[in-house]
DNA sequence: CTTTCGGGATTTTTT
DNA sequence: ATCCCGAAAG
């Protein structure tokens, strides 16, 4: 019975799954079958301890980890033909609690709202919805935007508050002026938050830390039924997590965390290692269990991941091995622009499939930011090749899906004033500036929802009590808006919710402000009505919460979430999204100082080792095979600017790598003679000063203005490799003859 | 008073 | 390329 759960694992990894009772920590390494461990570990209590699935809870990153976590131990469905771990259970697997910590929360917050001092239809702000509440506090509290942007307001109060620091604490704590304008937006932006009936996702936290600290009784409750604990990816956990994970397993102290220092990508997200610090001081007898052989990947692959993490200084030493073979080299590829590196990216996809066996689907390309996604699928959609992208302008960020679930936000709650006052006048009603600034005075003045102010209005408006000029078109504009609305919450209660944003968008007049926008109207218009399929899937529950379901979805669901297995296409996904996937093929574009590393991280040495841990974990995805491009050329705020190689690249050993063929390249010159450019320029500039530095703006009679992409010796003379822009692209020129004109 | 248009500044990563 | 603000037009 037991047999079979430990049967083909290795002596940490055995000892990883049978350590059931009491504080473990495991230092899981890429590859080194983590969630093997995981899902054997929750199997062998259940099955051999007898451990009911009810008292076990795993907390993970993503609703999707979760998921899978689910499929492995209960199976797909109720007759599963891929053996699930826990055959026969699929009756019990809604027993076994599996979420994020922000789901978690959420469910255990509307559960409880009565003893959090919430209404249980509390929505869930996003970050947009986050920074017009920070907005509208600043302008509450006479702040100008533009000596202290809301942006960074709001991160002070996030980090605040994923550190538990409440509005008070923070207060009691101000020292410099800044500390002291954040605090004070604190205070108002709560403000506006709980009048709101609105939670922002560290609320989720903060709020469940809350509660738990304030009352023992409710906390005695989960902590009495979650007897086992483990706590996934616990490297990009928080202050507040960390500390709600310690309240739920204070009675039994059954808590495994699982985690590895070196894929910690998420400070950002004010995400703190020294968690795991903190939970060895605080469970002094915890056992330690470090997982180092890597199943994953082959040793090539593995070592020159191993240089490029041995560079960061704040690091532990953990050597990981692999029985696995040497494989391919690494292969380095160079583009001059965006669009070749997605050619050569895509040519060499291509070339796999036919020559290698590869399938599309074992295919990924990474890159740091989103906006890199681009020459990718421009790419592949002149090849034809399908491609799934993850994130991208994330489906439900994008404004139009906004502005639905903004309606059907003020439907379940019009007092949601951040809600409200993005639809108040979308589409154009006749609503302006003006007539919004004058409610959400009288609201402010009154203390009222911006509803409840706009009600006021419109009565005073047809009992003709109003002052003239406030009378017919405005006023009368502010009626008709609330009578749409009001009219709509009325037949909520009757309507599916397809059926409700249906109504919503005839009656708002939505639909056809889309169909007016033409093209880009419809792809609008496409994405509506694929939320609206998502509201079919919706499992069957009461029609009242059905609603709050809904939006709670939209607020909580991620994007790697929709990364469906199946189809056959190459996945498009950034380098923290990749986090805890594995392809066959991995390919890692824009290997560009400034890009990767991010130029973000240019002033701060901590920062700077995230950007190469982040790079770590890309390499980590691979199994087979390794690419990593580059291209001369970065476009950047409209303009482009040359660019230089990577440090990091220089961190791979030289060994293990190979130049990749140029093969979608335009014109056939060779970039910077046959040595590979990862070596960084400084090591092999000639003697001799070049006349014209690579990122120089030069002017040329014929070509016009371009950029220096290099400048390298060529016998007596220099040749100059420029950039220019418009239609004369790439031009290869001795400097003696150019006569370049150099451009301050 | 509202809408629209143009110019200026600004972009990492996401539960 | 996209958001924000001010100015002009309706």
């Amino acid at each position: 019975m037991t047999t079979d759960l430990l049967a083909g694992l290795n002596e940490a990894q055995r000892e990883a799954v049978e350590a059931v009772d009491g504080p473990l920590l495991i230092l899981a390494g890429p590859g080194s079958g983590k969630t093997r461990v995981i899902t054997h570990r929750i199997a062998y209590m259940i099955r051999s301890l007898d451990v009911s699935p009810r008292s076990v809870a795993a907390v993970t990153f993503t609703n999707k980890a979760a998921r899978e976590m689910r499929e492995r131990l209960f199976g797909r469905s109720e007759h599963d033909p891929a053996s699930p771990l826990l055959p026969g259970m699929w009756n019990y697997r809604h027993e076994f609690t599996v979420s994020t910590f922000h789901a978690l929360c959420a469910q255990i917050l509307r559960r409880e709202a009565l003893h959090a001092g919430l209404e249980s239809t509390f929505v869930i702000y996003d970050q947009e919805d986050q920074l017009e509440a920070v907005k509208q506090a600043m302008e509450i509290q006479e702040i100008d935007p533009k000596r202290f942007s809301p942006r960074s307001v709001l991160n002070a109060i996030s980090a605040a508050k994923s550190s538990l620091i409440e509005p008070e604490a923070f207060a009691a704590a101000r020292s410099t002026f800044a500390d002291e304008i954040v605090s004070r937006i604190y205070r108002q932006y709560q403000g506006l938050l709980s009048r709101n009936n609105a939670l922002d996702f560290d609320d989720l936290l903060l709020k469940a830390y809350a509660l738990f600290r304030d009352n023992a009784q409710v906390l005695d409750k989960y902590r009495s039924r979650y007897e086992y604990l483990l706590i996934d990816e616990f490297q990009d956990t928080n202050v507040a997590q960390y500390a709600i994970a310690r309240q739920l397993a204070g009675k039994h102290r059954n808590i495994c965390v699982v985690g590895d220092p070196d894929q910690a990508i998420y400070s950002w997200r004010n995400a703190d290692i020294r968690n795991i610090l903190s939970f060895q001081r605080d469970y002094p007898d915890a056992r330690t269990v470090t997982l180092g052989e890597n199943y994953r990947s082959t040793s090539t692959i593995l070592d020159g991941a191993t240089g490029v993490i041995s560079a960061n200084n704040r690091r532990i030493d953990r050597p990981l091995t692999t029985s696995n073979g040497r494989g391919d080299p690494i292969l380095v590829g160079e583009a001059y622009t965006p669009e070749e590196e997605a050619q050569q990216v895509l040519g060499e996809i291509q070339r796999l499939r036919k020559d290698s066996g590869h399938s599309l689907g074992d295919c990924a390309v990474m890159y740091r930011v989103n906006a890199q996604s681009r020459a990718l699928e421009d790419g592949c959609l002149r090849r034809s090749i399908p491609y799934k992208l993850i994130g991208g302008v994330r489906f439900y960020q994008r404004r139009e899906v906004k502005d639905v679930i903004a309606y059907l936000r003020v439907v379940q709650n019009p007092y949601d004033d951040v809600s409200l006052l993005r639809i108040i006048n979308v589409p154009p009603r006749g609503i302006g500036q003006r007539t919004v600034e004058q409610l959400v005075h009288d609201a402010r003045v009154q203390g009222i929802p911006v509803y409840a102010a706009a009600q006021l209005a419109a009565e005073a408006e047809q009992q003709g009590q109003s002052s003239r000029d406030r009378g017919s078109r405005t006023g009368r504009a502010v009626s008709r808006f609330l009578y749409v609305v009001n009219a709509l919450i009325e037949s909520a209660g009757s309507l599916q919710i397809e059926e409700l944003i249906d109504a919503i968008m005839e009656r708002t007049g939505y639909r056809e402000h889309l169909r007016a926008e033409g093209d880009q109207g419809q792809e609008r218009l496409e994405n509506i009505a694929e939320l609206r399929a998502t509201a079919r899937e919706l499992q069957p529950m009461e029609p009242s919460e059905r609603l709050a379901a809904f939006l709670e979805g939209a607020a909580l669901v991620s994007d790697v979430d929709a990364l469906e297995e199946g189809e056959d296409a190459i996945t498009l996904i950034t380098l923290h999204q990749a986090k805890g996937l594995e392809f066959p093929v991995v390919f890692i574009v824009g290997l560009e100082e400034g890009m990767l590393p991010h130029i973000r991280s240019f002033d701060d040495p901590e920062q700077m080792e995230e950007e190469r841990r982040l790079f770590y974990v890309g390499m980590t995805r691979a199994k087979e095979r390794l690419y990593l491009t580059r291209s001369f050329r970065r476009d950047f705020r409209g303009g482009s600017g040359a660019s230089r190689p990577s440090r990091f690249l220089s961190d791979v050993p030289q060994s293990l790598v190979s130049s990749l063929a140029m093969a979608g390249r335009r014109s056939a010159v060779t970039p910077l003679g046959a040595r590979p450019a990862y070596q960084g320029s400084a090591a092999a500039e000639p003697s001799g000063e070049p006349p014209l530095k690579s990122g120089e703006r030069v002017r040329h009679a014929r070509f016009g203005d371009g950029i220096v992409v290099s400048c390298v010796p060529s016998g007596t003379d220099h040749e100059v490799t420029v950039a220019f822009k418009g239609s004369s692209g790439i031009k290869r020129l001795l400097y003696t003859f150019a006569s370049l004109e150099r451009l301050e």
